[in-house]
DNA sequence: ACTGTAGGCCAACGCCTGTTGACATGTCGA
DNA sequence: TCGACATGTCAACAGGCGTTGGCCTACAGT
């Protein structure tokens, strides 16, 4: 056995320095996007030289797909009373969103760059599908649905995050779940 | 008098060039962002040298601040119909989307550009702002409502334009306007 | 204690970028 | 007809980018 003897997989000596690239990436890719976040820039961050990036994780594309790695978490929504889809779905999404910058990174990249868009059609399918399609009775709209929540929370996330609409900027958690919430309700539940 | 007779101005030999490169500006911007699209790219689409962009717009912040010149032509909403100011409005803005892709060019670049960005708030702030005004009672509830227009705008154009999410790119316009529609009447006219 | 190897740094490459200045061409007023 | 000025071309610059390969250095397994 290697090193500090931990129960699964063998630990590299390299570990630490891998995951401050990463988190350096994440933070450079959430606030200038992919083309005007540069290796230099990320190497600088987790004070390594950029060569090491290029080792670690092959070239940019391959860095950022590992940045981008991201779990919405969604909460079990068949759980949640019927009429609280909305208002539960819509906080979780906020606090997702201020409490992890990959989404942030995701997002402006995949305005430019065409695997970040990719990956971010993949979250939405992969995540928000299922979650959406375990409230849905007719299967046929759940894309639709889905899709619908997607444009509402993403086109929240660009005002708030990326654009910074002041009003937008100026709710509070609350308000923004009693403002969304019904919106999203709507989406999931509601008729049509 | 010079050239070809206008009735205002001087019209200069040079103008057609000069759209030609705000066209193709546009156009690149809006496909590529601000970075991405290069002034070498912009001129060889208007099949000029790329020296005649400097020329003519100083550097690539100016060239952009030109090409994204936008009116949103919104229509006056105090004609409409209290109950279907949500729909027309919906309407309106799915067909701006579709005719002029400065919008698009706004948006892309706005992710990753400062001055973009600042662009979009004003565009919402000046153009937004009083059109809602004209709606609302309560002053202070103007700002919010127009920020959350501008959430379900934005996010709707983003999923469907930017990240091409399959099942928005599905819905036709009547489709659209009948999902968003209620969405944009209740952050106009709603309660609260 | 010795040595192989993983971890890290440095310098350089080829390419692309925005931007500049010198030069050629054409057009229009006098 | 002539000259001034607008229009356009060409070549180059300085800097930044992703990426590569060679070279030290220090630790881990024997």
């Amino acid at each position: 056995m290697t090193g500090t003897g931990s129960t699964e997989a063998k630990a590299r000596r390299s570990d630490a320095t891998r995951a401050a690239i990463l988190t350096a990436a994440r933070e450079r890719f959430a606030a200038d996007g992919y083309e005007r976040a540069t290796i230099r820039a990320i190497a600088a961050d987790a004070n390594i030289d950029p060569s090491m990036v290029m080792r670690y994780y092959g070239n940019k594309e391959k860095l950022f797909a590992a940045a981008a790695e991201f779990d919405l978490r969604l909460p079990d929504l068949t759980e949640v009373p019927r009429g609280e889809v909305g208002t539960r779905l819509t906080g979780h999404l906020v606090d997702r969103w201020e409490d992890d910058d990959t989404l942030m990174a995701l997002l402006r990249a995949a305005v430019t760059n065409q695997a970040a868009a990719e990956r971010m059609r993949e979250l939405f399918a992969a995540q928000l599908g299922p979650a959406v399609a375990a409230l849905v009775t007719d299967p046929a709209e759940v894309p639709v649905r889905a899709g619908l929540v997607a444009t509402q929370a993403l086109g929240f996330a660009l005002t708030r995050y990326v654009l910074r609409l002041p009003p937008v900027v100026a709710l509070d958690r609350a308000e923004a779940v009693a403002w969304l919430g019904p919106t999203m309700q709507r989406y999931l539940a509601g008729e049509r």
